[in-house]
DNA sequence: GGTCTTTAATAAAGCCGGTTGCAAAACAGC
DNA sequence: GCTGTTTTGCAACCGGCTTTATTAAAGACC
């Protein structure tokens, strides 16, 4: 009640984010006038709003450009190497890591084939910054995706995958040793969120991802948001029980038999492998019943399917596709597309949600929204 | 770029909000210095807020209040039988229709068992306000609950129960008939919404309902909001293929062999029937699979299942309960919770969603909340 | 080199929304 | 009729934005 009203900052903040988002759209300085213009504000309001930015230190003034005729203007510009932003997807069989620009653009990548651990993370990091003479002390926060069920904590209740990391305070550990804060989710959730932001889901709302690899993973975007769960368990499919392919010990764990993993039953089938052709059909005829009661539970508006390389996934689209529509009753049923990004979904997915997470720690203001499709175009071309 | 702000406006709008609020919270006319102190906001703002809201014709002011020491203060007081708004729940045997006021306060309530056509909607509308003495002319906004697909224009897509209005202009038809707008939607969902808001579900945002009666149905509330779908079949189970009780040709619908229907079926199990017992149990096992993955799909914080009446639905919680908690691996599962609102549910949605879609035509402001605690606390209380 | 043109930056005034503070009005009670 | 209490209404001010006007800085032209 001290004379401070919520909505005149909302409003500034609100225009700070436009200005911003106008300056990142392009590489070049832009002189007063032109934001004006092009956000629909006016000068005065500019200026006021580029004055806070350059306070925030995301944006800076450049020397007034003499060309043309008329007083030169000072042109301002998007700071896009003053922050970094890393992801780490912390597999069973290795890590990987990326840094980020302010931007979302890629500056470092690198991957580690070694057992995990939580110091491979850091080691990762380090590394990834190292080659590209890159200053971690300038990281502004870290996305961590981990193959298990993830806690609002940011610890692992439970993972088959890496059980020795549960219940540790990972998130913790990291945030001490690199000074920035640290955010952790479920790989496959991150994954399904890259792809709905900036992949092959991209553009809409709605969007479940089934990945299909050592196991049958589920994951799913409602109104461009992942969905967690009261339990976290949203998605985890492989927690039920009495699914033909779990006879197995391992929860969860897919059984193959005409080749030992996923990727290579489908490699086979691709190539024309008959014995792995039926495999693969009565796999799809399997886990059809399951994934028509996702989609009528949802009704998404597309789902992606990730599983091996592009190859291999055009062998799998289309039976599972088949298999699915034979359970529906109706015919409108969401198209099924392979995936955009592939494997690197999850690690791009982990630099998206620590943007997402920490967008007001990472520029300085609130409501910048996350560079989403330059952190998944970078990937796209080079694929 | 006329000098219009929006942040200005909504400033205001929230103002107008708060104090409408604060009003409605209590019968009694208030002085503005009592509403200033409850909502935080300054006397003269609280002024010129009131003076929108009695333009909007939503508050009146009352006369000086001659008591105590001092200037008397005007009161002002949330008119809430300033309009009226209607719900109504076409149902293959029939019709129920509530008539509430601003406040969410039920005043009329009426039930027909007639075939379910248009006609019948008015036909029960006017009957309801005609044995209140309502005058229908202020009737702000009416919600419409259909068995069936609901397409976004407000038409039947396809229905099992009412296939006659199936294409059918209705919401046109009763608009220009009645004069208001008018909202359309799917009873389970519209039954789902009432038990989240206020119902058994009251404080989740995350909802499960499940319906067993002449045929299995599921709908989902997702962050406080129905889930609708791309296709508007997010909940329509019952448009998968393979479940065994759904071998007659009737699509969906339930086929019980000791009795008739579900709810008698259910009523003798509780009875003692054996034979009754055997098969709700049979019937608990077959569709555990399909709701342990409804559950791992979207993990919702409660399931609300409706069927029969009280007594007959403990006969089914527990083996249901039971059931699902054998298909899943994690001891974590939502609880199961019998519905508090029973078959007016869908009715009780009814009225909801049209308070929740024609707020601003009701009330003349924007961004006022449904008074669902209200539409749905009559219920709970005659029950 | 001085004036002119062109454009940018700044300053001033006004609107809208909100708050605080103070004087005036209206009534009860002595 | 005066005093006291409480509400009211008005003025002043802040913060944010816009519009308009003024000043500043460079190149162009004679």
């Amino acid at each position: 009640m001290d004379g401070v009203r919520a909505g005149a900052q909302t409003e500034r903040s609100a225009n700070q984010v436009a200005c911003l988002q106008f300056l990142a759209e392009d590489d070049e300085a832009q002189t007063v006038g032109v934001i004006s213009a092009g956000t629909g504000l006016s000068r005065p309001t500019v200026h006021a709003v580029l004055d806070d930015l350059v306070d925030a230190g995301v944006v800076e003034a450049t020397e007034p450009s003499t060309a043309g005729p008329g007083r030169p203007a000072r042109a301002f510009r998007f700071v896009r190497e003053g922050g970094l932003v890393a992801g780490v997807d912390l597999g069973p069989r290795g890590v990987r890591a990326v840094i980020c620009d302010l931007s979302g653009r890629r500056l470092a990548y690198t991957e580690l084939q070694k057992d995990p651990d939580v110091s491979l993370i850091l080691h990762a990091v380090r590394t990834a910054a190292d080659e590209n003479d890159l200053d971690l002390t300038r990281l502004r926060a870290l996305g961590l995706a981990l193959a298990g069920v993830v806690e609002t904590d940011g610890r692992l209740r439970a993972s088959l995958a890496l059980p020795h990391l549960v219940s540790l305070p990972i998130a913790e550990t990291i945030a001490d040793e690199l000074g920035c804060p640290v955010a952790v989710d479920n790989d496959i959730k991150l994954a399904a969120l890259a792809e709905q932001r900036g992949g092959a889901g991209r553009g809409y709302d709605d969007v479940v991802y089934l990945q299909i690899g050592h196991r049958l993973s589920v994951s799913i975007v409602l109104n461009g948001v992942i969905r967690q769960g009261r339990h976290r368990l949203a998605g985890e499919l492989g927690a039920q029980r009495g699914m033909r392919w779990t006879r197995n010990a391992q929860r969860g764990q897919l059984v193959w038999t005409s080749r030992p993993t996923g990727e290579e039953v489908l490699r086979a089938a691709a190539a024309g492998d008959s014995a792995a052709q039926v495999e693969l059909e009565d796999f799809c005829a399997q886990i059809a019943a399951r994934i028509a009661t996702v989609l009528l539970v949802v009704d998404p508006e597309v789902v992606v399917v990730r599983g091996g390389r592009a190859l291999e996934l055009d062998a799998l689209l289309q039976p599972l596709e088949a298999a699915v529509e034979k359970e529906l009753v109706f015919p409108e049923h969401p198209p099924f597309v392979a995936s955009a990004l592939g494997r690197e979904a999850v690690v791009l997915g982990a630099v998206g949600t620590a943007f997402d997470r920490f967008g007001s720690d990472i520029y300085g203001i609130q409501g910048y929204p996350s560079p989403w499709s330059r952190i998944t175009h970078v990937e796209r071309t080079t694929k």
